[in-house]
DNA sequence: GCGACAG
DNA sequence: ATCTTGTCGC
């Protein structure tokens, strides 16, 4: 498929180029519902290999609601931008849109691995994601990177806001009883109500070490 | 100045 | 992200 890139913009910046940039597309966000029809849903991981000088992307798609795998492809590339807290989407994106354009189809919303606006600056990489693309979008990080939260109830399906100062910026997310939780957040023209029921629907038979897992799979054919 | 810090 | 060791719950 061909990818309509939305405020598209140079990958070659310093990181005081990107943090810049950062705050521009983050005014471009949409933290409320607008979504298409949903009947095929991405998940979006991101990782590198060789020590780092190897950026990897690998984007399952599935049908929704029934969450039946559709299509998995895998995209690796030299890495041109460090690991930088904060920056993680300058790293990792290339080789996401990459990965997205060997689809056969377009998906209609993006689960991505990271924060989505609980970032510093609003615009963790499922929200630069979802502003490239246009495309719903919700962050799903398997830690912390900002915000305060109450202690989550070990239940499934128990959730807490996260916080930075006054803001929510996010819900801190039980999709197994007493297993660490995940870092759900708004990545673009999705509510966090949305978003919660949306991760917690996909969990039981998507489970996030799941992408990795067929990742792997397809790293060791390639 | 010191600690924290998605993947 | 990755690696290792010790501990705990089912």
């Amino acid at each position: 498929m061909r990818l309509k890139i939305h405020h598209a913009h140079s990958w070659d910046l310093s990181p005081a180029e990107a943090r810049q940039l950062q705050g521009r597309l983050a005014s471009c966000v949409v933290r409320e519902d607008r979504p298409g029809t949903t009947r095929r849903v991405a998940g979006v991981d991101v990782g590198f290999e060789s020590g780092g000088r190897i950026t990897r992307a690998v984007v399952s798609v599935m049908s929704w609601p029934d969450l039946a795998p559709v299509e998995d492809v895998l995209a690796r590339r030299a890495t041109t931008f460090p690991y930088i807290p904060g920056l993680l989407s300058f790293r990792e994106l290339p080789a996401v849109l990459e990965a997205l354009e060997q689809l056969s189809s377009p998906p209609d919303l993006l689960l991505c691995d990271g924060q989505g606006i609980a970032h510093p600056r609003r615009l963790g990489i499922a929200a630069h994601l979802g502003v490239l693309t246009d495309l719903p979008a919700i962050g799903v990080g398997k830690s912390r990177l900002i915000g305060m939260h109450e202690p989550v109830p070990a239940h499934r399906g128990a959730w807490r806001e996260l916080r930075d100062g006054d803001e929510v910026i996010g819900a801190v997310l039980r999709t197994r009883a007493r297993v660490k939780p995940v870092y759900v957040s708004v990545g673009h023209r999705i509510s966090l109500a949305t978003a919660i029921d949306v991760v917690l629907q996909a969990a039981p038979r998507y489970r996030l070490p799941e992408p990795i897992r067929r990742a792997d799979r397809l790293a060791s054919r390639q």
